[in-house]
Parts: structure tokens; sequence; C-alpha cells
RNA sequence: GCGGGGAUUGCCGAGUGGUCAAAGGCGCUGGACUUAGGAUCCAGUCCUUAGUGGUUCGGGAGUUCGAAUCUCCCUCCCCGCACCA
């Protein structure tokens, strides 16, 4: 027995010795071979912008055992990669190491220092990172390292970025099909933008912005009029309570502005003129005032027409929407107890001079009927939270928040709500701010959903920009054709259909350019600066890994690559001479493009991570259909669920991570391959614990001793093997069929349960029950079967195999070798049967051994009587679908004449068969392979229960010894038995 | 909230109408090997019992000869919801 240590170390030496192997020999570069049907697989390119872990290692590893089963069935494999650098990520890892971020420094000191040992030397790397370039290069070529140490079988001659200039021109092309298509729309679009950098914001670039999620509210701005006709804009959520307006509340001490804003006079925050002024609107400031100057003047409250006080409130927050908040003490706790408080603060009342009266008559005003609760909900749970004051924040957020869910899904407007009153809150809500609007006394006003800071320190807030290009998702010819091309793809699981569609349901414009990042420059405003977004780049590049090597190898320049040229290649538009004649490009390079893609297109099969399915792949589906002909649409999407380590999501943060790039030296790649397939069913999240990588490490190991001990042995033809043997041999041969059943059906897992756990454990097995055998028998048949395991089992341990496969002489690579079909015979389902059945039996046998406590020194076995299996035979046929009836039993087997001789027993045994309708709905063994199969694991059982005598008896033959009447109870597939 | 997916025996996790008391792993228990082992190997692991019995698959109701598997209701958990790739 080898060491474990000294094991892996073996392992990992082969491990290199064949990927080396494998590169220089170029075995998986994609050649084109019309004699074989091809098979395009793709996985997402990576994000070249960090390091890959073990959670990445998921993916890919299923693609490479799907990529590497294909290509041992007889598929011409094209299995190539690419890198994505365009968008923010690679910009912001520049920025934050220019900016010497510390956090920065240390984020990517990690990542450099898996590849890296030399502290210097991984300050220097880091250091380059100032060049967005450097990262890019850094983070290809060190992934791709990562991913041929796995032994991933990629193509790595069609190597790209999508930030290549060539890439651009294809991008650039792409864009004028969906502007020619009428996809391409305009309009103005709300979205989170730095005041500092007048620039949008995304996750990224905000602080804590993964922590926050900062999205865009969109409040209500009703306009309360004051006696001057300005209107004091109050920024609301719920406008439907603007039936239970009690006052206006103004931050005394706060600078307000009076403003000119599209020709209307507004009061608001100063703030909120900043904010307003971004959000499409032309706004002059005519004066600056104090909120104390408007506190007891007099506003309108639209529809009511009521007359309400504007009080101070130190609560309110000018930075908040418009600054102005009308109060609904009724429902909105905030108010309520700032009400309150208010009554109460004498000194507040004498400050601004208040009219402690009227001040005191302001009661909440009920417009809400929700169950299970009484006139004032806000009333009611400020007292049972124990609110004291308007400083309570968290007891009156958690109120406000509860109020608002339950008020809103269940409330319905009361009689004092005009024409609202009977709806539900729901829809009131949106119907009270639609006629607000008609009458112009409402606007909509947008606020980020969290106070927040881009990196660059300005505020994070809303912006409205015109004149944003859109993809438009939601075209609905655009629409039907995606929704076509879904209902012809294979989608892997099938139960994520639903959420494609669910997807496609949803999906509307998008906005598609921007004006930060890497990436290719928006052909309809060229100089204007706008970038198109980066997940444009990563739905139709497929398709140019078909030309991308013709187009590097040949020199073919950026400015070569017409739109006429991609439309003649991929859209088969134009004539050849044309083309030539327009982008200089010989005919046979041309050509060499256009065969490859129409050889390779459609992309066969991509898999991918879940996280993709709402947007990429979705755009995936979209774009393809926009740009090709229908031939070249995708045609299979395969899903593979996240990892998790300690229970959680393997992030940085959570320092739980295992980068891709030490997974060879702290596992091995082959043990890493197996357990990353098999512990997990692909749409589960798989939880990676290493106690359970040590049961697949141990797995491993012993099917390389029981591989490496027999490597040696020549095959001799024996065409007598014994029982054990036999059934060892169709054991395995039906676990690998079943095992290439399940991968055909890209069922990694199950591929490796049945084909790899199942078949070493069937040799434990083996080894047991076959002691007493000649070695030579045993160790031929060893030999036999490994070979069979090698040959199938190479997607998913292609190194180990590759090696087995050279030390049994073979000089042919294993990773190029055709899996063969397997056919699995009668004989072999009746050895599987038998074997079943003596698994059963030995089982019962140890079951009573250990009862009774004693060793027995004769097992007696009985085996059932003949004419039972006729009887379970014809139950089963009349029983097929209905309950079972004893009479009915009784009168189909009166007219048989082999069992009508024996009805008083079968009566007795009807009545089991009615107690548990399952006895008979078994496969059988006759009497006769019953006995064969004790008799061929007899030696086992005498070996295992301690020298006992075994002794068969079969209950149809006369005089059989059975002192305790057992033969009779017999059943087919379970013998009786009497230990002595 | 909307949409999707789930809930299985101590834990993780298979299983989608009949050998299902339910794979496999982990953990635990016992044994072997060993100076020792938290290394490795073997065995056991719902209760009961000379095996063919009982109670289980989030809770409740139903369909069926038969349900972990199908239907309905309830409770709880996870994921996505866009300008981030």
């Amino acid at each position: 027995m080898i060491i474990m240590t000294i094991f892996l170390e073996v392992i990992r030496e082969f491990e290199k010795k064949w990927q080396k192997k494998w590169q220089e020999d170029q075995i998986f570069v994609g050649k084109i071979d019309h004699s074989r049907p091809k098979w395009f697989i793709t996985v997402p390119y990576p994000y070249a912008s960090g390091a890959f872990h073990l959670g990445h290692a998921r993916t890919y590893n299923l693609g490479d055992i799907y990529a590497r089963f294909k290509r041992q069935r007889g598929y011409n494999v094209f299995y190539p990669m690419a890198w994505h650098i365009t968008g923010t990520p690679v910009l912001s890892v520049s920025w934050t190491i220019k900016n010497n971020e510390e956090k920065a420094w240390e984020t990517y000191r990690d990542y450099v220092g898996i590849y890296e040992d030399d502290p210097k030397k991984i300050d220097e790397i880091v250091g380059t990172f100032v060049e967005p370039q450097n990262v890019a290069n850094f983070f290809s070529s060190t992934i791709l390292q990562d991913f041929l140490n796995l032994g991933f079988s990629i193509d790595d001659t069609r190597q790209f970025t999508t930030g290549d200039p060539d890439y651009n021109k294809f991008i650039e092309w792409q864009y004028g099909i969906l502007n020619e298509k009428n996809y391409i729309t305009k309009g103005s679009y709300p979205i989170l933008w730095c005041v500092n950098d007048k620039n949008a914001v995304g996750e990224d670039d905000i602080q804590d912005g993964d922590l926050l999620k900062v999205e865009v509210s969109e409040f209500v701005g009703i306009k309360f009029k004051l006696n001057s006709g300005t209107a004091l804009v109050a920024a609301t959520l719920r406008p439907e309570t603007i039936f239970g307006a009690t006052n206006v509340w103004i931050h005394p001490e706060a600078i307000y502005n009076e403003i000119m804003i599209d020709g209307e006079k507004w009061i608001v925050s100063e703030e909120a003129t900043m904010k307003l002024s971004e959000q499409e609107h032309t706004i002059e400031i005519i004066r600056e005032l104090k909120g104390k100057e408007l506190v007891n003047e007099e506003v309108t409250v639209p529809i009511t027409n009521w007359k309400i006080p504007i009080y101070p409130a130190m609560f309110v927050d000018t930075d908040h929407a418009t600054g102005v908040v009308y109060s609904v003490p009724a429902h909105a706790p905030y108010d309520y107890a700032a009400l309150v408080d208010l009554q109460n603060d004498d000194e507040t009342i004498e400050n601004y001079n208040l009219v402690r009266d009227s001040l005191s008559k302001i009661i909440p005003i009920s417009l809400i009927e929700v169950k299970g609760y009484g006139e004032f909900p806000a009333v009611e749970l400020c007292e049972k939270l124990g609110v004291q004051s308007q400083k309570d924040r968290e007891e009156l957020e958690k109120a406000t928040q509860t109020i608002y869910k339950d008020e809103f899904y269940s409330g319905i407007m009361k009689d004092n709500t005009g024409d609202f009153k009977g709806l539900k809150v729901e829809q009131a809500k949106d119907a009270v701010a639609e006629k607000l609007e008609k009458v112009n006394l409402a606007t909509t006003i947008y606020e980020a959903s969290e106070r927040s800071f881009c990196r660059c320190g300005g505020q994070v807030i809303v912006a409205v920009l015109q004149d944003q290009y859109f993809l438009n998702y939601g075209d609905s010819e655009w629409k039907e054709q995606a929704f076509y091309a879904l209902k012809n793809m294979e989608i892997i699981p099938e139960k994520y259909r639903q959420a494609f569609e669910n997807t496609f349901h949803w999906l509307d414009k998008r906005p598609c350019v921007r004006k930060r990042g890497l990436g290719t420059e928006f052909p309809l405003t060229k100089g204007e600066g706008w970038i198109i977004e980066s997940l444009s780049d990563s739905v139709i590049y497929m398709s140019y890994y078909t030309i991308v090597r013709t187009i590097r190898q040949n020199n073919i320049k950026p400015e070569q690559l017409k739109p006429e040229l991609f439309d003649f290649i991929f859209r088969d538009k134009g004539k050849v001479e044309e083309i030539i004649e327009l982008t200089g490009i010989s005919k046979d390079l041309l050509m060499e493009m256009k065969d490859s893609f129409e050889y390779w297109y459609p992309n066969d099969f991509r898999h991918t991570a879940i996280g993709h399915l709402s947007n990429h792949l979705s755009f995936a589906i979209y774009h393809h259909v926009a740009i090709f002909p229908e031939k070249y649409w995708m045609q299979t999407i395969s899903i593979s669920e996240m990892l998790n380590r300690f229970g959680q999501k393997m992030g940085k943060s959570k320092g739980n991570v295992i980068a891709m790039g030490h997974i060879p030296r702290k596992y091995s790649v082959d043990l890493t391959r197996l357990h990353l397939a098999s512990v997990a069913t692909v749409d589960t999240v798989l939880d990676w614990r290493e106690d359970e990588v040590n049961f697949a490490k141990q797995r491993l190991r012993k099917f390389w001793e029981y591989a490496t001990s027999v490597t040696k042995i020549s095959k001799i033809s024996e065409e007598d093997f014994s029982f054990p043997s036999k059934v060892l041999i169709s054991s395995v041969k039906t676990n690998l069929k079943k095992a290439i059943e399940r991968i055909e059906n890209f069922n990694a897992r199950d591929f490796v349960l049945d084909g790899f756990y199942s078949n070493v454990r069937a040799i434990d097995e083996y080894q047991k029950i076959a002691q007493h055998l000649p070695e030579k028998e045993r160790n031929t048949i060893l030999r036999e079967i490994i070979e069979k395991i090698i040959a199938t089992m190479s997607p998913v341990i292609p190194h180990i195999c590759e090696e087995l496969n050279e030390r049994m002489g073979d000089k042919e690579y294993n990773s190029l070798k055709q899996i063969p079909d397997i056919v699995i015979s009668y004989q072999d389902e009746l050895y599987a049967l038998e074997a079943k059945f003596m698994a059963n039996l030995i089982e019962d046998i140890e079951q009573i051994v250990k009862l009774v406590k004693t060793k027995p020194k004769k097992i007696h076995i009985y085996i059932n009587a003949e004419w039972k299996n006729e009887l379970y035979k014809i139950a089963q046929e009349i029983f097929e679908d209905e309950a079972f009836k004893i009479s009915k039993m009784m009168n189909a087997v009166k007219e048989n004449s082999k069992l009508s001789k024996y009805m008083k027993d079968i009566a007795n045994e009807a009545k089991l068969m009615m107690k548990d309708p399952t006895i008979f709905r078994i496969e059988m063994l006759s009497s006769k392979e019953q006995e064969e199969a004790i008799m061929g694991y007899k030696e086992f059982i005498i070996r295992t229960f301690d020298k006992a005598e075994v002794l068969i008896h079969l209950a149809d033959e006369k005089d059989i010894y059975d002192p305790q009447n057992k033969a009779q109870k017999a059943r087919p597939m379970k013998p009786a038995l009497l230990l002595e």
C-alpha cells in the first residue's frame, strides 16, 4: 500500500507530464474535418481582472468533461478560449492601484502571490497594473495557465481579448446590424450618477456598493401651493395618503431655494435643487431662504383643497428627495411621532411663534382601512413598539416598513378619499399619482435609495440622461424571435427554461452605451466618447473564435475588417470578389474564414454558471437571432450552480478562497476534477468540504492501486471464468453503460458515481468474494475491467487514465481514444440479478447470525418451489394496474394446469400477497438460477461464516432435510434459512 | 412584492408512482494495522425481531390497489429583479 502523500506526489508528477505532452502535440486544437460530426462547446471566456478560484473551476471542469466525452465519442470537438476585458472592472483595477488604495494593493498582491513567491517581484507586477492592458495581460496568461494546469482540453490558438482592435470592428459590425433593424432606440433614463465625475456609477464605483445596494427610487413630488402660488413640493412614495395630510414639515434651520423650474415656481431644499438640475429640468434659482421663513404659512392640499399649516421638524432631511414632507400622522409613524413631539415642545412652539391652538387641534386623519389595525395604524404601532419621540429612529423605521407593507397589500381606501374610495391601496397609489400628474399637481422625482458616495468621493445622486441609447429588448418582433429560438433550444437542466421565459418577458429597454470603461466606441456617436456597454461584447463572440486565428496569423488589419466582410462570412451576403476589392484580403483567406465559420457554427453547447441566466445568456439568444441566420442560432444551454466553502460563497472577504492556481498542488488535478464533478448535481450549490475530498482521494488511490497491480498482466483469453469473475465483468459493463448514458445527458455526477465509484466498489466486492480463485484469473479479470474503466472515465480523470493506458502498453493518447458502446446481454442482466440476489441472501444470513449470537455450523438454504415463480408471474400480469384480489388470483390459477394442484398452498400464498402486494412485483430468478448463484458464491459464504457448511435444498425435491418446515416459506428471490 | 427553485433519516446529499428503511459521503460506534494515531483498512449506524414486522421523507388534506415521488392548502429557506460583469 502506498502512503497517501506519496500517492498524490506520484499522480501530480504525471499530471504535469501529460499536460506537457498534450500541449506539445496540440491534440486539442480544432481542425476542420468533414468526416466527423463537429461539436462546438463554449464556456464563458474569463473576465481577466483577477484570479480565478475553485468556484470557477466547477463550471469549466464540467465544460471540459463534456468536451472530452464528446471527443471520445467520435465528435470533432472545438473548445476555444478567449478573454473579456472590456467594461469597468479592468479599468477600475488600474485606477485603484494608481491611487494607491491599500485594499486594492492587498487584493492584487494576493492574486499575484498565487503565481509568484518573491514579494519584491509581486509588488513590481502589481505596480504595472496602473496600465489596464497589463492587468488584462497578466490575468489572461495566468488563468490560461491555470486552465491548462487543470488539464482542460482547450484550443488555445484562438485567443483574443474583447479590447483588441480587430474585435472592436466585429462589435461595431454587430451594432450596425442592430441599428439597421431598429433595435437601438433613444430616450431619457434615470441612472445613478456621481456629481463629481459627472458620470454614471455602478455597484463597483460606489463605496461599499456591494453592501448598500443603491437603487434608483421613484418619488412622487406633490405640489402644495402657497398662497403666493409658489409650490412647496413634498416628495412621497405614498401619494394615496394625500387625503390624510394634516400639515407640511420643513427643516426650520436649513436652506431652501425658490426656483423657477420648467416655467413654474417651486420651493425645495438646496440639495434638491442641485439634484433636480440633473433630472432633465431647466432651473433658475430665484432666491435662497431659510426653512423657518415658511413656518406658519398655509398651503393648499391638492384634490381636497384643504388649507394646512407648515410646521418645523428637525427630522426632515434636506438631502433626501425635496427636503419637504407632508405629514400623515394616521399612517406614517415618523409623522405621528414628530407631531406629538411638537405639540409638547414649548420651546419650539415659542421659537417659531406657532399658534398653540391650531397646533393642538391637529389630529390624525384616517384614510385607509386595513385588517388587523384600528383607526390609526401609525399611532397603534408607535405605542406597541414603545416609540417615545421622533429620535427613536430604529423603531420608527420598523414601524414604517410594517405599515407600508400591510397597507400596501391589504389596505382599502376609505370613504373620505373621493373617487378612490374602495380601491386597494396597491391600485390607489398609482391612480392618485396619475390624477395629480394630470392636473399638474405632481411630478416624478428620482432619488437614490441610499445615501452613498462614489469612490472618488462625490455624492451619488440620480440623474436623468437625455438621448440615452438603448437596446430595445422589448421590441415585439425581436422578442418573438428570441422566444422562438428558445423554444427550439435544449436547456439543461430543463427546469431553467421557465427562468428564461420570465426573463424574456420582462426584458425591455436596456441602456447600451456608457461614458466609462474599456470597449468599442459606439458607432452612432463617434467622437462623443460613448462606449458600447460590455455585455454586448460577450453575446456573439463565440463566432469570432472561428475566424480570429486566420486574422491574426495573416496579419489582417482592423481597418480591413469592413462590415461587408463580416456580412459575407457570417451572413452569407455579398460576393467574394466585392469583398476582396473592398478589403484587400485574398480569396483564400476570405474563404478560409467563411469555411471555418460555416463548419464550426452554430455553437452546439454553451455551459455556464447560473448567474448568467437573466443577462448574458438571455442577451446571447437575442443577439444571435438578430445577427445570424437561423441555422447558426445557439443549440443548447447548460447551466450549473455555484460553489460554497464553509457554507458560504467563495469570496475574498470571506477568507474561504481556494485559488485555481493552487489546486494542482493542494489536491491534485484529477482528484479535484473527480470530486468537483461528483459531489453534487449541477443544479445544487456545491459545498466543498475537505473531509469529503479525502474520500475521493482514498477511492482514487484504491483505483490506482488496483490498476497498477495489473498493468503488466498480459491478456489471455480464457473462456471459462468462474462465476464471481463473470459477475464482476458484467456488473462493471453494466455500470459503464449506465455511466455513458448519464453523461450523454450531461449528467457528470452520475457518470462518476456509476462509472467510477460503483466500479471501485464492485472490485472491492470481488476481491472479497474471489479470494479462493486462482491469482491468474483474478489478475486477468482485473486487467480487463481496468482497461474498460480508463477508456470510459478519461473525461473526468484524464491524467490517471492516460498514464495507465501508457503503462498498459498503448502508445496512442487515451484522451483521443473512442469510448466504445457497451452491449449488455441477457446473460449480463442475469448475472446482475444473481449478484443482487446473493447480496440480499448473505445479508439475511448475517442478520440472523447477529441475532442468535452464535456461529452456525450449518447453513441450510431452501429455495422456493418453481410453481411460486409461475404464480408471481401471473400475479404480475393480472394485477399490473389494479389492487390485488384473492378471488381473482384463485380463479386465474384454477385454469392453469401447472398451478392447479397447489391450490391450498396458493391460498396461503395469496394471503401474503394480499398483505404485501409488492412481494410479487419483482424481477425473479428461477429456482435453478438461484441455486446456480448460491453455488457460485458458496466458497465465499463458507469463508464469511467461519467455515460453516452450506447446504442447499430445493423445495421441489423430495425427502429434503427440513426439520422446521422452512422450505414452504421460501419465496422467489427470498430463500428460507435454517441455521444450526 | 414579482419571478424562479427548494424542504429527505444526526449532518451534507441522491431519489419523481411498486425490492424504498430510502444511494453515496460526513459524523458517530466497534474492530484491524500500529510504539501511537486526528493516518489507513474493515464492519455497523430509525425502532423492533431467527430475517419476510413497525414508524419515517417540512405541516395538513386528497388522488391511487400502492406516494418521499401526483394534486390542493399552509409554514419556512435560498436565488434573480437590469446598466455590475
